[in-house]
DNA sequence: GTTGAGCGTT
């Protein structure tokens, strides 16, 4: 029972599989991964609930892990309790990711890691019920939409609370992806403010600023705010109005 | 120079 990968595939078709990934994208880590075994992970997954068995792929040409594992749970509240628990923590130093398993061993989808069983090495079982399939297929539909509705509930609300939660945890390494997306976006606007004032506009970079604003600049707002106040009788005179700056004028050229 | 997600055996 030690040693899980040497048992095979057990009973997997009610298990629940959770994969692990303990490393920090490096070769070097393989190093590391070594000294990390399936019975080094036992006892810490086994903490949060009953593990079935823990698989760690090791590539046969070279014998080198490939720095994940699995760890199949025999519950569903138990394994996502272990990965609630045990996702992004810190174990022997490292950071391990624990997320439910997205494929299953024949490589197909499997949902909330656990594995379905489609129609694995039984094909000798009965490889063409075509009529038949059609029921088989109504059944599992019904079966199968029954337990998703459930399922999916449960899987929504831990999937906002680990994203939550994961979200938090990565912010810096979601950080450059924000930054892309806002500067895709603001670039956007950009491009749409620039085409509007380019197409309103165009001759306003080139040429020099200073040479058309610059006369028309000072004047105008000072030739029409007085004739316009004047006439509102508002604000009669701003000048006469500011006893202080005369003062300060005429001291001005005293000192 | 770096990042990031990565998915399977007897």
């Amino acid at each position: 029972m030690s040693h899980f990968g040497r048992s095979g595939p057990p009973d997997i078709t009610d298990t629940y599989s959770l994969l692990v990934l303990n490393i920090t994208f490096r070769k070097l880590l393989s190093l590391l991964v070594s000294r990390t075994t399936a019975d080094d992970l036992f006892p810490l997954f086994d903490k949060y609930g009953k593990v079935v068995d823990i698989f760690i792929p090791k590539d046969r040409r070279t014998g080198d892990s490939r720095g994940f594992a699995f760890v199949r749970y025999k519950y569903a509240d138990e394994a996502q309790k272990a990965v609630d628990r045990l996702d992004g923590r810190v174990v022997d130093g490292r950071e391990i990711t624990v997320q439910f398993a997205k494929y299953g061993p024949n490589a197909e989808r499997i949902q909330k890691g656990r594995i379905i069983e489609s129609f694995p090495r039984s094909r000798s079982r009965s490889p063409r019920r075509r009529h038949r399939d059609d029921h088989y297929k109504d059944k599992d539909y019904r079966r199968r939409s029954r337990s998703r509705s459930s399922d999916r509930y449960e899987r929504d609300r831990y999937r906002g609370k680990d994203r939550d939660s994961r979200r938090r945890s990565r912010s810096r390494s979601a950080s450059p992806v924000h930054s892309k997306g806002r500067g895709r976006g603001r670039y956007d606007d950009d491009r749409r403010s620039r085409s509007r004032s380019m197409s309103a506009s165009p001759a306003r970079r080139s040429p020099s600023p200073q040479k058309s604003p610059s006369p028309r600049k000072t004047s105008p707002p000072r030739g029409e705010s007085p004739s316009r106040r004047s006439r509102d009788g508002r604000s009669p005179s701003p000048r006469s109005v500011s006893p202080q700056g005369r003062p300060a004028d005429s001291r001005s050229p005293s000192s």
